[in-house]
RNA sequence: UGGGCUAUCGCCAAGCGGUAAGGCACCAGACUUUGACUCUGGCAUUCUCAGGUUCAAAUCCUGAUAGCCCAACCA
């Protein structure tokens, strides 16, 4: 459905590919989705690298700081990291990147391995791993960085570093600190860990190049202070890598061969390559004892079988070292994607909670009543490309309803109950009529629903003063209850104060639930649930988060926040069968939307989406 | 003359020198015991702009323009 016949000539020849990559493909495309997943930049460059026998298994990662809860947008990248993976037969890691004691709890950790494992189905296939695990390989590296003068210990100032730093059109002045002993740092360095120094004396830096027109590539710092207690490390630490030398090596350490991430990391790929390179084979780390080390067919082979590594790191060479691709960030209407505003969210109790099911979490989405695989077709109808860009929300919420139309069960809800008495009815009869659980599927069966004299109708499916093409009950006229009797409106009984509380009816006894005798055509068909034969329910009727299609980047946020995006219904009637449902399982309320009981509140339905209305007053 | 990236329908997005896929949204009609679904038709003589190369350009070249990212001891 969604695959494309004419990205088949992108795909490499048959004979170029190996035998396990082959049948993968095959069984695909008989019988899986996968096949379906567009192709898409990142696997073309994958395709080429297999093609050409650059890497032999895929090994992709997730790297997610557990900062956070994960959104629809963090969904993008792990979809994929994970999709190229099981697409081209390889592994998928998922790797918590907590190298900021500062910022990371295990509750995090925790919501995150949830998300993933609710979002892809399964425990990710190459493993769990904790950056903060590879600390002392890490140091290692930076020693080994130190001894052959590519670091450096630098007493700067984080002010002072700023002013060397230069600026975006000015070149950066070298560190007075830049040209110190091997000895001196590796003096520092130790003292550094043993703890010292206090926060902020000193950093190890890369020593590159001061002038680089790229900001990053101006000795960055590689390592800082901070006497900070690690969510994992406990005090173990107090000296942290930062991001831009921790990353490429988790990638490398892990054999991690296409490293996909979002499009601010471009400007930092040059760094990425220098740190993956200083693990190569003249940085000394990997020996052969003949000295000859070839690459045949993808594979990484020695001359006579010995090769030594003298840290445990696989060696990185050019036909086994990970590579950055970057990928444009998922943007939606009327939300907002940034960590900082949905923590903001949170804390300032806009929002019930990271999963409050208005949020674009993935815990807010599944609370909501969201499926993983209605999602992932929205990221895969979004596309992936490189292209800043803002997707519609109507096209999740197409997705969402596409899917619960095939998979959902009718059910009635009458959400504003107005009272229709039957007056030729009855009024201790009560008559089953069976209906269909889904009008397009009869395998789904069908329940019976009991009629009688009084019964609900939707308030809105009356009016006494209809406005053109109102297909609903108005006085004098017929309409269609859903699976039973043909109705008149007679009378319209009104309160004191005029509102109307009941109408009285009456039904087409001769047709039933049929087609009349007499060939009339009813225009409208409404749902209704006897006044005996209901329960008494709430609904939590959900609208969009923000009142703007994008929040202007210079305005307040909160300015834009729709106040009707919650709004809890209470009185609402609901059939008898759904006394039982329990969250996970999902509804059409006929003629109104889809529904899913709330996991948090019970005897509360949430809406996912509504059903598209065409009609307009 | 800082560097990098990106520009194809209202919103996404294919396209990789041979004469503009698809999805969402929208509009019109058919069907309908859900104003849903489904179906049918309509939605870019044109690819940010201006030149150039070519029999042929969204695709190549040149030059503009616009948007995004970069000056944390964050990730």
């Amino acid at each position: 459905m969604l695959n494309k016949g004419s990205r088949a000539a992108a795909l490499p020849a048959v004979s170029e590919l190996d035998e396990t990559l082959l049948s993968h493909r095959k069984i695909n495309k008989e019988t899986s989705k996968i096949m379906d997943y567009p192709a898409n930049f990142i696997h073309d460059i994958i395709e080429k690298d297999l093609a050409k026998g650059i890497v032999n298994k895929i090994h992709t990662r997730f790297p997610p700081e557990p900062n956070g809860y994960l959104h629809i947008g963090s969904a993008k990248a792990i979809r994929i990291n994970f999709e190229a993976a099981k697409r081209y037969g390889g592994l998928f890691n998922l790797r918590y990147d907590d190298t900021n004691p500062e910022r990371e709890e295990d509750e995090y950790v925790r919501s995150i391995h949830e998300d993933i494992v609710w979002l892809t189905g399964e425990e990710p296939t190459g493993g769990i791993f904790f950056g903060s695990d590879y600390f002392e390989k890490c140091y290692e590296v930076a020693l080994g960085l130190i001894k052959s003068g590519k670091a450096y210990v630098c007493d700067l100032s984080g002010e002072q570093m700023r002013e060397y730093r230069g600026t975006l059109t000015e070149p950066g002045k070298e560190s007075p600190f830049r040209n110190r002993s091997v000895e001196e740092n590796l003096d520092l360095f130790t003292r550094m860990r043993a703890g010292e120094f206090p926060n902020g004396h000193c950093t190890l830096r890369a020593k590159i190049d001061m002038a680089s027109p790229n900001m990053n590539m101006r000795d960055p710092a590689i390592y800082r202070i901070n006497h900070t207690e690690h969510h994992r490390q406990g005090d173990k630490w107090c000296i942290y890598p930062l991001y831009d030398y921790a990353h490429p090596l988790q990638d490398a350490f892990e054999n991690i061969t296409h490293s996909c991430c979002s499009i601010e990391f471009e400007n930092h790929r040059p760094l990425y390559d220098w740190v993956v390179e200083q693990l190569t084979v003249d940085n000394g780390q990997l020996t052969v004892d003949n000295g000859q080390l070839t690459v045949d067919n993808g594979q990484l082979t020695v001359d006579n079988g010995q090769l030594t590594v003298d840290n445990g790191q696989l060696p990185v060479g050019p036909t086994n070292r990970p590579h950055q691709y970057e990928f444009a960030r998922l943007n939606m209407t009327y939300t907002v994607m940034s960590k900082r505003y949905l923590r903001e969210l949170v804390e300032s109790k806009l929002v019930d909670g990271w999963d409050d099911p208005r949020m674009p979490t993935l815990s807010g989405l599944r609370r909501r009543g969201y499926t993983p695989s209605a999602i992932a077709d929205f990221l895969d109808r979004a596309g992936y490309s490189k292209a800043q860009s803002v997707v519609d929300i109507a096209m999740l919420e197409h997705c969402m309803r596409e899917e619960l139309n095939a998979s959902a069960l009718r059910r009635i809800a009458v959400t504003e109950p107005l009272l229709v008495t039957i007056t030729n009815f009855p009024e201790d009869k009560s008559e089953m009529f069976p209906i269909s659980n889904h009008p397009g599927n009869s395998d789904m069966g069908k329940r019976e629903l009991p009629f009688t004299r009084r019964i609900y109708i939707e308030r809105s499916d009356f009016s006494d003063n209809p406005p053109p093409k109102f297909h609903r009950l108005k006085p004098g006229t017929e309409v269609r209850l859903m699976s039973a009797y043909i109705i008149k409106c007679d009378e319209v009984v009104r309160d004191g104060n005029g509102e109307i509380i009941e109408l009285r009816c009456t039904a087409d006894l001769e047709t039933g639930n049929g087609v009349p005798a007499d060939g009339r055509k009813i225009k409208g068909t409404i749902h209704w649930l006897s006044a005996e034969h209901c329960t008494d329910s709430s609904i939590m009727q959900y609208e969009r988060l923000f009142t703007a299609e994008e929040i202007p980047g210079d305005a307040d946020y909160t300015d834009f926040l729709n106040k009707d995006s919650a709004k809890l219904i209470s009185g609402v009637k609901l059939e008898k069968t759904l006394e039982t449902a329990k969250p996970g399982e999902r509804f059409q309320f006929v003629r109104l939307g889809y529904y899913t009981p709330d996991s948090k509140n019970p005897n509360v339905f949430n809406s996912i989406v509504d059903l598209k209305s065409s009609y307009r007053p």
